[in-house]
DNA sequence: ATAATAAAGGATAGTTTTGTCCTTAATTAT
DNA sequence: ATAATTAAGGACAAAACTATCCTTTATTAT
């Protein structure tokens, strides 16, 4: 399906899926996986419902950007997570993509958005933006992952449920 | 600049280029246009700071996909909004664009997320998701035009004041 | 009627994002 | 030491998004 010159966007989301990947990715890591049991790029693609080479990139920006996955080389390598990298907050997986900026930016794209400058959205979006901002900046890696490991929250993306 | 391989992304918003344009020339086209005076794209890309020929093909969509624009051609021609145009909510500019569903579609990209099968981060995110879509739907541009009309209200991409 | 004006719309180019392929480097097991 | 395994990383391909160019169509003024 080619479409020229004007838009209509087919997918549309919040987020890219860069960073859809990396947010699922880590939380998959960090409910399977273990300093003593890591998981290979083959397994987090199938668990996440992503593609594995690109997923492979993903994850290189999440260990080497900033240090939110873990990985060894080698036979019995693979990713996961330190018991410190658990306890960061979900904005660190934004950050690793460089998308952290989503949380703040203007509704309008307007770069002298402020308090004192504001857009005809500023102060209606303001109270959803602080919301926002603060959910991502408290909740940690590891409360999402322990969410998944209840059993009954869905972690990829044919829908089906992870135990 | 080529980047290749990997991601991190350059600008990220929530809404993309095409949407923030759609948002800033309806509203500034609801506060300086009318019925009576029509605003051309080079007034219009101006004052809103986007490229006038993608602007012309955003306006194309906002007048044929959704009904949200009016437009006439020839001499004095030009965009307008009508009275019962101003009153719809600005959802209505999103569906032109196709992204309405950046307002309801799963943090993690998932298509099964629900109520009942929820991702790690549903719960944490329904409410703020509760009040985005409310913000859209229930604030017209009328209000938003209004209140660029204050005066002290910001509507363009170079930080320039429109009174 | 004709010319001028302004949007509509087709075609195409440029850039970014997404996705794949294949080689290299590190680590482990034998 | 050698081979096997797995991530790292470079190069490239495909798709989507952003942007521009140019022709056509509708409308108005003369």
């Amino acid at each position: 399906m080619s479409r020229q010159g004007v838009a209509t966007q087919t997918t549309t989301a919040m987020f890219s899926k860069s960073t859809e990947y990396a947010l699922r990715a880590v939380i998959f890591i960090g409910q399977k996986g273990s300093e003593g049991k890591k998981l290979g790029i083959p397994e987090i693609a199938a668990a996440i419902g992503s593609p594995p080479q690109f997923t492979a990139k993903i994850l290189q920006l999440l260990t080497k950007n900033s240090q939110v996955v873990s990985s060894v080389r080698g036979p019995n390598g693979g990713f996961f997570l330190t018991e410190a990298a658990k306890n960061l907050p979900v904005k660190a997986i934004l950050a690793s993509t460089g998308e952290e900026n989503v949380l703040t930016k203007c509704v309008l794209g307007l770069y002298q958005c402020s308090e004192v400058n504001p857009c005809p959205m500023h102060n209606d979006y303001k109270s959803i933006r602080r919301q926002m901002i603060q959910l991502f900046e408290t909740k940690t890696i590891r409360e999402l992952a322990e969410e998944t490991d209840n059993g009954k929250v869905l972690i990829n993306d044919m829908g089906k449920q992870v135990y």
